[in-house]
DNA sequence: ACACTGCCTTGACGAGCGTCAATCGGTATC
DNA sequence: GATACCGATTGACGCTCGTCAAGGCAGTGT
């Protein structure tokens, strides 16, 4: 226990749908008292590409973008991490270095577990590593249907395909009844995400705008039509 | 055992390298006697997108593609799998249908496995899903690498880098000292492979072949610097 | 020898997108 | 309120790559 913003593993709203609920209560005990639990800003990181993998971490509440550079100069954000997701075991489970940076893209509550806490208890309780895996196939399957799209769609499609992914993680109806949604990403994180140019995605806002799809002001995003969306994304 | 070509998993040239190998004498046995080999002919299918998954399948030689479709007509390659891979756990797991097609680009030697069986052997060793785990990270990292690399590479880059990869698998040296390779896919599988059209492969084989870095003849590859090919993909 | 077929190559053209540069707007600093 | 600064937008331009169409080349059947 680390003052007053930790409710610990027990109470934790991340808990039921991380990898770690099928931990009994001893080893909850383990975990709860030795991980270590604290706020981080927006704009700071986890681990940067190319440090040591000394623990895994787990996301309770915010957002979390995964980060590749590469010699050249080129980045991308290869996706992005909700409340409950496991951070960083690929690296612990290759025993490699971060191959990837996390960056916090929102105000976020993490918890930082240590190797030997994680190595305990995937020895102690076989489910956790079913649980792994499962969240693993999810993880390369969504990668997998990534790469698909970005090989055969157009900036606008995967664009739109976006919005329509990011409304449906963060996404409500206003007063109104209109699809309303706040974007948590700047134009150039968007531009990184889907691997394209700031002033692409620019140009796109501006067009899905004039064609009536979708109204922009800042970050705040109205979906106008929801269903002619999801076509035009499937069409191509 | 059903014939001439079965030498059971415990000859298994793939064996050792495969996700089984963690299992012990009497799972060895379970695993053998209701396992189901055969050979299949390049330009047949394991299973379809949308097929139901009723097992997985153990590939033991020969080169399996791993291919999507969308209701557009888009059609890509998206991985190629070696002798000791699971082709097919993603969807089993997930309990969910293919979402894929496996399609046969070699003739190969390929055990099905029973849903049934796989299961038991999950519960029995808890080993075999970390090993399971450890595979789908090695293929979800993967997938992050292409993944990027499709979003930050040229064409030219990714087929470049496509034959690196190819030689390192399948390359070998000749009577001269030269680095060959035999390609073990046609020119419309390798644009499907990088996501490009099979024009702009032909377009950049004359243009790698013009700087001397590659001679091609047929599926006969002869990469004649292969520090500056390297050099080349690393430089963007 | 012939046509036929599938695969590859080449050329011409255009659309999509990246790059460079200028401008606009909002926010922080003094 | 004036300035600086950062992110977003817009315009101009060029390159890469996809598309369409026309051969070329090897293998197969008649």
């Amino acid at each position: 226990m680390n003052g007053k913003q930790s409710i610990g593993c027990f109470d934790c709203q991340a808990h039921p749908s991380s990898e770690w609920c099928v931990l009994d209560e001893d080893e909850l005990a383990l975990l709860n008292s030795t991980k270590v639990q604290k706020p981080v800003e927006a704009g700071s990181t986890l681990f940067h590409q190319g440090d040591n993998c000394d623990g895994i971490y787990c996301l309770e509440s915010g957002l979390v973008g995964i980060r590749r550079l590469d010699s050249a100069g080129n980045t991308a954000l290869l996706r992005l991490c909700s409340p409950g997701d496991t951070i960083g075991y690929r690296s612990f489970l290759l025993k490699s270095e971060h191959r990837t940076t996390a960056e916090i893209m929102m105000p976020s509550i993490v918890c930082f577990i240590h190797r030997q806490t994680v190595r305990t208890l995937l020895e102690r309780n076989p489910n956790l590593g079913l649980r792994f895996l499962d969240h693993n196939v999810k993880v390369a399957t969504d990668f997998e249907e990534r790469h698909f799209e970005s090989i055969t769609f157009t900036v606008k499609n995967r664009f739109l395909n976006l919005l329509m992914v990011l409304y449906e993680r963060f996404g409500h109806l206003n007063e109104n009844g209109e699809s309303v949604l706040e974007l948590p990403l700047s134009r150039q994180d968007i531009a990184a995400l889907i691997g394209a140019s700031p002033e692409t995605i620019s140009r796109s806002i501006t067009r899905v705008q004039d064609e009536g799809l979708v109204r922009f002001k800042g970050r705040q995003v109205v979906l106008q039509d929801i269903d002619e969306l999801t076509r035009q994304i499937s069409a191509s």
